[in-house]
DNA sequence: CTTTGCCTTTGAGCGCGCTCTAACCCGTAC
DNA sequence: GTACGGGTTAGAGCGCGCTCAAAGGCAAAG
């Protein structure tokens, strides 16, 4: 069994794709073979890392829609596991649920969105860069006490 | 006239040191070299990128100590400088204010807590290793989406 | 039939890190 | 003097992202 954060990696990246998630994905996830089409969201807690709470919290706040089956429960497909996921890596890289959600909208609004949809990911990676240019400032401030540490024991 | 971040990255690292900010080091932070002894809550702001507010608040939670000229205003030394810049830089990589304060508290207590605070600052680097992996990954999938954007419009 | 356990909903609560307000004080400029 | 642009305090408020609670429904096990 690989953890939560190993299948969010093999996932990450395809929720936009109409097509089913490919054969080869699936064996990446360590999904079972003979996975129902529909999962429940304890299975989508269990799979993503994330509570049911939070999953009710992301449907309930518009950030995802999901179905029903007939006793009221929720049943999560393929692409809606997958789009969990992709939601989750934005969340990761500190996305505000905000922008997430309009990024989701411009989705829906079809292909003449792209430009501002690319934009949008334009800025996030840059702003995923500078974050990453002050951890490794404070990576650095880390080391030199730990190494300070290491030399000598007075601060 | 450097930035507030170029300022904090040339004084990062230096806080513990009791010996005066040495002389290379006011060149790099751009320091007017007549520069008084103490400084203003303005001016630290102003240095720093922090807001006066900020400043008085982490004061009032015990994050830092400032002495008080005879009208009763703050007043700031290099020391006092180099260790809002310090915390500055933790609180960049997310270490909570609870840490950095128990931290803080372990310098004052001296030289055998050292032990402690290397390991403080062993797990701290370890948290930032595996962010820094997390924004990698975020990274990939942000790519993949404007890549996907550059080659083809169609999501 | 009842127990058990997981599901549903709405709404409230919380932890964090600021951020702002109100009421007041200080020192310089006019 | 008085106006003004700083500073001071204690305390309240806020935005974010969950997280939990209450009250109840569904279904398989015994």
């Amino acid at each position: 069994m690989t953890t939560a954060a190993e299948r969010l990696d093999a996932l990450a990246g395809f929720f936009e794709n109409q097509a089913p998630v490919a054969p080869e994905l699936i064996r990446l996830l360590d999904l079972p073979p003979d996975l129902p089409d529909e999962l429940t969201i304890a299975e989508i807690a269990d799979f993503t890392g994330l509570t049911a709470h939070t999953l009710r919290y992301y449907e309930r706040i518009g950030l995802l829609q999901v179905g029903r089956d007939a006793a009221g429960y929720r049943r999560y497909d393929r692409q809606a596991l997958a789009r969990i996921v992709f939601i989750t890596r934005l969340r990761l890289s500190d996305m505000p649920i905000s922008t997430i959600t309009h990024y989701l909208e411009l989705v829906r609004q079809g292909d003449a969105t792209a430009p501002q949809r690319l934009a949008l990911m334009q800025e996030h990676r840059a702003r995923i860069q500078r974050r990453l240019r002050e951890l490794q400032a404070a990576l650095a401030v880390t080391d030199y006490k730990i190494t300070t540490y290491g030399g000598n024991a007075t601060p």
